[in-house]
DNA sequence: GATGAATGAGCCTTCATTCAT
DNA sequence: CATGAATGAAGGCTCATTCAT
């Protein structure tokens, strides 16, 4: 019995097996960065990985589920990075900024990640034209920072908007700085990031505040 | 002798051969819309516009000039929509409102192009992860962004922020809501538009106004 | 009824016909010179005459017809300067070496047909393996040669040999010339001529000859 | 990792995959010669190999270098015959009536290997119409006839002809001997081959000598 | 007579996947 | 567990040819 043929069977994976594992997504994230996912292809990936095209499938049920894994594993790591840091903002408003500094700070040492990621999502579409990778894995994101926003919004730092468009539009607006960092390799990465959390808490704080209170 | 090998010696085109270029660039958009750009083939795109594969190699150069066409069909067929109502507006401040609104509406009853727009922009890219694309054609919407922000600014309407940071959120925010609504069919999009709007309006607005004179 | 759909009923041509005929012919040897038999497509050739893709076909009956008259086309040049000078040897023995000089003197300012001619040879075939053309073409001219030959022998200026093996090798020696000719740009054409003319004398000058009374 | 990727490398091959190339190589010389290079498609060279088409593509890099594989075996394969012949000659001008009829006598039940050879010869071509088999092939060829000719002249059983224009005149007639066998299947072979070696004797041998010496 | 337009077959290649070893 | 080998579909593209205008 094949180890990627369960989808929810959830067998115990040897430690060899899971090492494999982690190395053929982390050739996968290396190829989709350099190459693009178009090109990103089994070939390629196990080239990266020194290894035999048969061992991914081996591994995986296939490439989808290779990407998913991808996916998965950038945004844990991503996740492990920067909740801690938001954890310790002294209140809902201020770890709006910290969120938005942490996520570029990481990034900045993980491009790989970033083309990664914006490669698969646009790449890897079902026919009916939903992407489903950023809804699926971006639903999460939403509820908890939505959740954060709440709070925010009833210990009255945070005024009373739309938490959902005020969470996509965050989402948004740091996936976009990303890609144009991206595109402008020489953009000065931190400072975008420093006004965006800017523009963000302006749209954020209360009617009264100014911005005094939470550099 | 044929159309597409003429590379930059823009010969006069018959009427017919525009009509020919405008079915099939109508085609290309439908498909990449359903079937995401990975899987919107040359054949595919035939098959939507009912004609024979060849008749797109016969009238475009390749599939690459085809998406070029694409991309700058729908991008002047919004700015057609867009700027003649941004310019409208009593004030910079209010153009900011009125652009994204604007859109929004425009996109509301054309979410094909919006999809094809994705689906090309992320779609196609060169090795380097560069996505030639998006920033070719981002650009001169950024100038022109940048412009009217520089502008309400020296009016004193606008604050002193980085006007670029500000283009790029904003332009990533409407993507984004766009990108949201794709995948959630019943989100309200004149509620977003309008709530986005009000997020962009503070925390582009100088520190002494409130929302007062914007409404 | 189109031109080109007559076999053998050879219709009259009015002037224009011929102009446009020939007019093909000469681009299309242009072509296949230029680029080799394989990438001589009817739009190139077109494109070399400037003009449109379908006048090709509607003045001949197909690419073969046209590389038809093509070949016909340089044979029937090549033998309008060749065979005058030919016929003023004053015997077959000295004949032998005038052809040799009379074809490379004529080939090293028409290149461009010989070049056409060898990519039509190899590159023309039936699927049976016969080149059509070359065998076509060639029985005329060995049959020429042979007679000549036959009347040298006769005479008792040419010793005994088999009159198609020496016909079949001058002409292949000959073939042989031009085709070192043209890829070796440099080599001088007229010295190899009059050492190839020296070979052949002395593989076909009676025994007790030498060399003194052809030069 | 597919074998044909590696451009330099040298991979060590196994054994099942040099019986796959051989036999893909063996098929495409069938396929040539049978239906000419033009028409010797991939799918066609599988289909007389009776494997499917992506084969050819996972051993091969491409339609380039197996062919460059076919010639390259071919053209060992008459060495392997012809030189061992030539070597036991008593002297160089016997060695030149060995090398033809050795080569006839390889050729006469090798017709295919003639004919697929022929085709490639012209099949491929540069633009720039130097065919780049014959050249890269020949070359070698010539520098050892080259060689064998001037060793002939030195001892003095050779005269002192242009040894290049020798060689390539003696190639040229062998070839033609063969191209006019292939067209005419019922021809004497050998018989063409015994004439055509009494031809280039007579066209070699010192002026003194007569044709006693090398029957 | 000539053209632009369209066709559809065929080309070489790449790819995800399967399978015997 | 891993590999090399094979498959067959699909990709973009070129081409000779046909046809209405």
């Amino acid at each position: 019995m094949e180890p990627g043929s369960r989808p929810s069977g959830r067998r115990k994976r040897t430690f060899i097996e899971e090492a494999r594992r982690a190395q053929i997504v982390s050739a996968a994230i290396r190829t989709v960065a350099e190459a693009g996912y178009a090109n990103a292809s089994l070939a390629r990936i196990a080239q990266h990985a020194g290894i035999s095209k048969g061992v991914i499938s081996y591994h995986f049920s296939g490439k989808d589920e290779l990407m998913d894994r991808v996916v998965e594993q950038i945004y844990s790591t991503i996740a492990d990075f920067v909740l801690p840091r938001v954890a310790e903002a002294p209140d809902e408003r201020a770890a709006l900024r910290t969120h938005i500094l942490a996520v570029a700070d990481y990034m900045r040492s993980n491009r790989e990640q970033l083309l990664a990621l914006a490669g698969i999502f646009n790449g890897v579409q079902t026919p009916v034209g939903a992407p489903r990778y950023r809804m699926a894995v971006s639903e999460p994101v939403y509820r908890a920072i939505e959740e954060r926003l709440r709070a925010g919004q009833e210990r009255g730092v945070l005024r009373d908007f739309d938490v959902r468009v005020m969470a996509v539009s965050l989402q948004s607006a740091i996936d976009g700085m990303f890609a144009y960092w991206v595109t402008h390799p020489d953009h000065d990465l931190d400072a975008h990031a420093a006004e965006l959390a800017e523009l963000i808490d302006r749209s954020a704080r209360p009617d009264s505040a100014d911005s005094a209170g939470s550099t």
